[in-house]
DNA sequence: GGCTCCGCTTGATTGAGATCAATGCGTCCT
DNA sequence: AGGACGCATTGATCTCAATCAAGCGGAGCC
C-alpha cells in the first residue's frame, strides 16, 4: 500500500518538495486534516490531473476506481435520466472532494465547467491512507455531513420553492461555496452557464434568464457580464429566497 | 466521558444485560460496527425513548445536543419555509441514524409518523465513543455516503421527474429502505399519509392520489388498504419511474 | 470587415400540476 | 347505532413555468 506509482508528470521534479505542501487548495480540503509530516504519504498516492472545460472526470455507470480532490477550477456533478433530462446535483470548487460513493460503479457523472486541476487517488490507496490516518476519516465524515445538510437545502429548494426563490437562493449560496471569492462583497463569480444553472435549479434556461432579468429590473442585482453579478440589495435577495415576498 | 448517566427507565433492571445486545435494530445500524464487548460502552451512554405518532425528536432551530438511532417505527425528517411550505427530506426506519449534522442548531425537524422507539445519545458522549472506537466512524461515514447518494437521487426526482415518475420511484424505493418488509414480494407497507408522500415528492395530496389511482387503473399496482399496496407489474413500475413510458 | 456560431434574452402560447370545491369512507367516540 | 372527524378521492378551474419561436450580441474565424 501507499507505494509510489507512476505519474503522468515528471516524478523527479517533484520528489524534492511535496506538491501537497504548496497546494493552494489544501486549506479548504480534507487534506488539511493531515499534519505536514503526513503529506508525503498523500503525495505518494496522488496523481495530478488537468482538465479542460467540458472534460469528464467521472462517468456515470463506469467502475468507481478513483477519488478526486479539486485543486482549482469548477466541476459539475450530475445525473441523467434515460431520455436525457439532466439534474446537476452540485457544483464543486477548489478543496471539494468527490467520488467517495459506495457501490461498484459511479452513480453520477462529473465534468469540469472551466479549466480545472485535481488530485486523483486510487480508491484502494486512499482507503489504506485512511486506515493509517483516522483524522482523515473524521474530516471526510464532517465534509459528508456538510454536504448532506446542503443536499437537504437543495431538496427544499427543488420541492417547494418557486422559480424566483430558487434563483435568489442560488445567488446567495454560490459565493460561499466557491473559495475564489472576488474581493468585493456582493460580487458574485458565476462560472456556469444559464443551462447549468437551470439544470441545477430544476428549471429551464428561459426561466432562469427571466428570473435574473426580474431581479435586475427590481434593482436587487446588477449583471456586470454573463459571468459576473453584483448584489445591490442582499437583504431583499434573502427575503425573496425564503419566500417572504 | 462515557460515564453512566441517569436514565428514564429502571437502571437496575437493565444493568445485568445489555439492551444493545438484544436490540433488533442493531444489525441494520451503525452499532453493528461495534463488537459485542463494546456494547457496554454504547449502553452506558444510550437513553431509550418511546415516541407516539406525531411526537417530535428534533425541532428545527433548537440546539443540536442529541443524536438518535431509530430502533423501531418510522420518522419523517423535514424542513419548513417561513410560510409553512414543507419539504420532507427523508423517512427514517429502524437502524437509521439522525442528528449528526454540524452546526450549533438543528437545521431540520424530525417526528415519528407511527409509534417509534429510539436510542438517544448526547452528542458529546457519542463523539467520545467515536474517538475510542474508530470502526464506528467508518460505519457513520459509510452511512452518510449512502445517504448522500440517496439525496442525489431525490434531487433528480424533485428537479426533473414528472408527477407520475416521482410516485413510481417512491413505490420502488420505499420497501428497500424499510427493514420491516412484509414477507411477500411486491407487498409495500406505506406508513405515511398521502400528505407526507406529497411533501416528500414535491407534489400535492391531490396529485399523489390521482397518480396512485392511475397506476391502479393501469393494472400496475393494487391498493389493498390506504397503507398497503401490491405491485403487480414491477417491470412496468420501473419503466415509469425512469421515464421510459 | 463581415460572417457564423453559440449562449442569452424576450415574447407568445401551452400544459402539467396546483388550487378550489365537493364527496366518499373508515374509525373512533358517545 | 349514529354522528363527527380525519384522510382520501374525484372533479372543475386556474396558474406558473415549460415549450415554441424569434431576435440579440459577443467571440472567433476567414
Amino acid at each position: 500500500m501507499l507505494e509510489l506509482r507512476s505519474l503522468p508528470t515528471d516524478c523527479a521534479a517533484r520528489r524534492s518538495d511535496s506538491v501537497c505542501a504548496t497546494c493552494g487548495a489544501r486549506a479548504f480540503s480534507v487534506c488539511s486534516s493531515l499534519g505536514v509530516d503526513d503529506l508525503a504519504g498523500l503525495d505518494a498516492i496522488a496523481e495530478r490531473v488537468s482538465l479542460k472545460s467540458g472534460e469528464a472526470l467521472i462517468r456515470q455507470g463506469e467502475p468507481a476506481v478513483h477519488l478526486f480532490n479539486i485543486t482549482s477550477g469548477s466541476v459539475r456533478v450530475y445525473k441523467l435520466l434515460p431520455d436525457g433530462r439532466r439534474q446537476i446535483t452540485g457544483f464543486l470548487f477548489a478543496g471539494d472532494f468527490v467520488g467517495l460513493a459506495t457501490g461498484q460503479d459511479y452513480a453520477f457523472s462529473a465534468e469540469a465547467i472551466e479549466d480545472a486541476t485535481l488530485c486523483r487517488f486510487k480508491k484502494s490507496d486512499y482507503r489504506a491512507l485512511i486506515r493509517e490516518r483516522p483524522a482523515l476519516e473524521t474530516a471526510l465524515l464532517e465534509r459528508a455531513t456538510h454536504e448532506l445538510a446542503a443536499a437537504q437545502n437543495q431538496m427544499l429548494l427543488l420541492g417547494r420553492k418557486t422559480a424566483q426563490e430558487r434563483i435568489a437562493s442560488f445567488l446567495l449560496d454560490l459565493p460561499e461555496r466557491d473559495p475564489i471569492r472576488p474581493t468585493e462583497a456582493g460580487h458574485i463569480r458565476v462560472p456556469m452557464t444559464r443551462a447549468e444553472m437551470a439544470d441545477y435549479l430544476g428549471l429551464t434556461i428561459e426561466t432562469v434568464s427571466r428570473g435574473l432579468t426580474k431581479l435586475k429590473t427590481a434593482g436587487v442585482i446588477r449583471l456586470l457580464s454573463l459571468n459576473e453579478m453584483l448584489v445591490d440589495r442582499p437583504e431583499r435577495l434573502r427575503a425573496i429566497a425564503e419566500g417572504e415576498a
